[in-house]
DNA sequence: AATCTTTTGAAATGGCCATTTGAAGTGTAT
DNA sequence: ATACACTTCAAATGGCCATTTCAAAAGATT
């Protein structure tokens, strides 16, 4: 009946907050107190509008695996009859570009490293709706490059790989485990980074293909 | 003056249930409750042997790191005289069998995750110290195997390709980024890791090296 | 303007947890 | 045996934080 507009506000505002405070502490160390306050908003706000801490981190994840899906599609905008190749290089280019995404999304690639170091249990559910498709896709491409001799295996292995090296470019060069700062990171050394794994990947794979083809 | 044994037992049980609680929670949601508890200690026991908690998780760090550099040598116990491929295979063998340690060591494998995705700030120097030889082999040997033409961010860029390869081997493999279960995971399917891995990454390297090549 | 409903605010509640305290217990040395 | 330092213990302390409560404020509807 009666809707008010300036409940949606702030219901948005305080999920901008979250995002970043919970990517800044993790789920555990942020507050509700810290959120609220950066939001501009009472305490008692997050319980009205979200339930509580735990419905609150859902939502943030929910919002940006959406958002996110739609600024990196899983294909990296490259068709589905281009060589896969050419598709490859379209997903790592997403994977990697996700990562220096200076807006509302560049936050999350840090939750989604916390969720899979510590699990909270909250948001199964959403990785799952969201990661299933992506990997699919790049299994599928990586399974045209290796031919009809490789096996489930093989793929998931090369599939791991080229993700691993993804996830390394930005989280890995933290204190204490690097002294860089990769916030400096521009756009040109993203697609550095890109066109490196790429080429890395595409022999890397080539080679599990002729092993596998000698293996038999 | 007097030392008692007595002392240094309790001491070591509560460091052993650290470790597997702290690698099990984490820093935050790991309570001195619970880790003395199953040590059998009383609660100010933490306080008497190390300080407080954070400095039993130092003492963790400290334990964890020099345990696994004597089990688990940078090197891989390859000789320095063999080949960069041979040497690349130690290193690799040793990252990943690391993971499988079904001792005092595989927990510390998590805590590194746990640690690289929310740093605590409490163990960077005992990161930095013990980190950096490896990093310093890996580096040399892929520095052989790109060649002279070879700039350090090509280094660089391959050297964390590789670690990355090999962090996504377990750590990636949990819910709710996979449902399968990699604590059942055999010492052979870790050597089918390390194969895959050291192929794949010659293959990759060779290709930079080709790459860096052409690029003059 | 009067009324209803949604939204906000400040303070209170209750739980959890690291850390402290001071006394009691225990091995060691004289 | 006695004294002494080392070690353990149970209970208290104090802080932090999510969540609740209930009254006040304010948009919407008539």
């Amino acid at each position: 009946m009666k809707a008010r507009k300036d409940g949606k506000e702030t219901r948005e505002r305080i999920l901008a907050s979250a995002c970043s405070v919970f990517a800044e502490k993790g789920f555990r160390d942020a507050t509700v107190v810290e959120i609220c306050k950066l939001a501009g908003a009472n305490v008692a706000a997050v319980n009205y509008h979200f339930r509580d801490k735990s419905s609150l981190y859902l939502a943030v994840w929910q919002h940006s695996a959406a958002e996110e899906s739609r600024l990196y599609p899983v294909d990296g905008g490259v068709p589905r009859e281009a060589t896969p190749e050419r598709r490859l290089a379209g997903i790592v280019g997403s994977l990697v570009r996700r990562l220096g995404d200076q807006g509302t999304l560049g936050y999350f690639q840090k939750l989604k490293i916390m969720e899979m170091a510590m699990p909270t249990g909250i948001i199964w559910e959403v990785v799952r709706e969201y990661r299933e498709p992506f990997r699919d896709n790049l299994k599928r491409v990586i399974r045209e490059m290796l031919g009809s001799g490789a096996a489930d295996a093989d793929v998931e292995r090369c599939e791991r790989g080229v993700v691993g090296q993804c996830m390394v470019v930005k989280e890995a060069l933290r204190e204490p485990f690097s002294t860089r700062t990769p916030d400096r990171m521009s756009a040109r050394d993203f697609e550095e980074w890109t066109a490196h794994i790429v080429r890395f990947s595409i022999a890397g794979i080539r080679a599990i293909r002729n092993h596998v083809k000698n293996r038999r």
